[in-house]
DNA sequence: CGGTATCCCGGCCGATACTG
DNA sequence: CAGTATCGGCCGGGATACCG
């Protein structure tokens, strides 16, 4: 997966990220946003109801999950299965695609926390040397 | 500055970035962040030096650039190298560490690039959907 | 239970100017 | 070239109240 892909100065990719006006970039933000990722992450696990989702991705507020399951809804990661029962019963769940886009971000999230005790003497270093002297 | 909380012992929890207070979220965050990923993503395909690395990430400002690779620095997933020449010349690559970071964020990206038509048919249906009728 | 509506503050981030 | 300093707008996002 090394490709540069380089042919050219003029090649450019539909959907390249790396471009300011590219459409992919706000849904890779949607996805690696500060609750979507986590959001998709616990969805992996199955499929969850609004206040379960809202407690296990702890800190998230009933706006802003509200706010980032519509986006993912709308890009079509998540699946929204209301039963129209009293009291109502919301399930939410993971697309096709919002399995595959999680399995990545799991493996990136799991990458990052098996190697935060790396990035913490990593950061000392850095403020040792950075300290005013 | 950093508070690691990793004393007593009731401060046990493991790096679980679902948990609110957890030092893992910072660095996740980091990453995937609005100019973190691209950043990363960017410095890939090789050492870059800052200027080219602010054209390569498209949109982003000195200040944000400057912040991001800062961050990046200090989580030990980025290395500045400077040559006290004149004019100065500083590049910037990839750590051990940061290259695996990297390899799953070009991952996701290439999977979302991949499956925009998808998103795309998805945001349509939504919004059809949704309308006021 | 599963949300929406509203208020409002902090800080993210862009623009600009300046430095070595 | 490679940044830092400063200002200010805007909006992300928390708190609260309310609705079906």
């Amino acid at each position: 997966m090394e490709e540069t892909g380089e042919s050219g100065p003029d090649a450019a990719l539909p959907f390249d990220v790396f471009s300011k006006q590219c459409v992919s970039r706000g849904t890779l933000e949607h996805i690696t946003g500060r609750w979507g990722g986590l959001t998709l992450g616990a969805l992996y696990e199955g499929s969850l109801r609004f206040n379960a989702l809202r407690r296990r991705v702890d800190g998230v507020s009933e706006k802003m999950l509200s706010q980032t399951l519509h986006a993912l809804e709308r890009d079509g990661l998540v699946h929204r299965e209301a039963q129209p029962t009293n009291p109502p019963r919301v399930d939410y769940e993971l697309t096709a695609l919002g399995r595959q886009v999680a399995e990545r971000l799991l493996g990136l999230i799991g990458l990052v926390e098996s190697r935060m005790s790396e990035v913490l003497v990593a950061r000392e270093r850095y403020d040792r040397a950075h300290e005013t002297h």
